[in-house]
DNA sequence: TAAATAGGTTTACATTATAAACCATTTTAT
DNA sequence: ATAAAATGGTTTATAATGTAAACCTATTTA
């Protein structure tokens, strides 16, 4: 019936995060800031913490001189992403 | 576009709790034991936040000689159920 | 009458989330 | 030239939260 709901997208930041991702082929650290109207300590943990689940990669280059960080969903991702939702549905349906 | 969602409706234990009280009159704790598949102290200490902030109503009384704890749903409960149903969409949709 | 069960509550602990403080570099203003 | 502000983040300290273990009272069973 109520199936556990996996904790590390059970966040309202990292779900975000993953809600944005899972549409667009890729987003930057600013883009991801903006969209959640996060601070940009918080988002820099739960990213760390989506990546070392592996369920986004994180690439780091340079936009010009500036600092400029990547994030693109992964496949383990997705995956785990729709079995949230899927799992999810119980609880409000 | 991605409103707050209630902190304490995005709890797996207190969402399954609401989840179940708005579709019955009224549940025991056991009830809500079995069905959520909590252990007791977690499940007391999440139902004394639900009805702190006047999600739920609780009632005790006795069932024979023994104690029985009996939960509702409030009006106040309803609405934030559905308020964060309706903000969590924008999350997985 | 001792032990087990029922029906919970309290509390201690571990995990988590969050923002404040910080860092390196770059741009703008003076 | 240089001080001040802005950019693009990361680290870390603290508060808040979730959870189960331990506990409690009464009842039933052996």
């Amino acid at each position: 019936m109520f199936k556990p709901l996996d904790p590390l997208l059970h966040s309202q930041l990292r779900l975000a995060v993953m809600s944005l991702l899972i549409s667009v082929e890729e987003a930057e650290f600013t883009f991801l800031k903006e969209k959640t109207e996060s601070t940009a300590g918080n988002l820099s943990v739960q990213l760390d913490k989506l990546e070392k689940a592996g369920y986004i990669g994180i690439e780091k280059s340079f936009k010009g001189k500036r600092p400029l960080t990547t994030c693109k969903i992964t496949q383990v991702g997705v995956k785990a992403f729709e079995a949230y939702v899927e799992n999810l549905r119980n609880y409000i349906e």
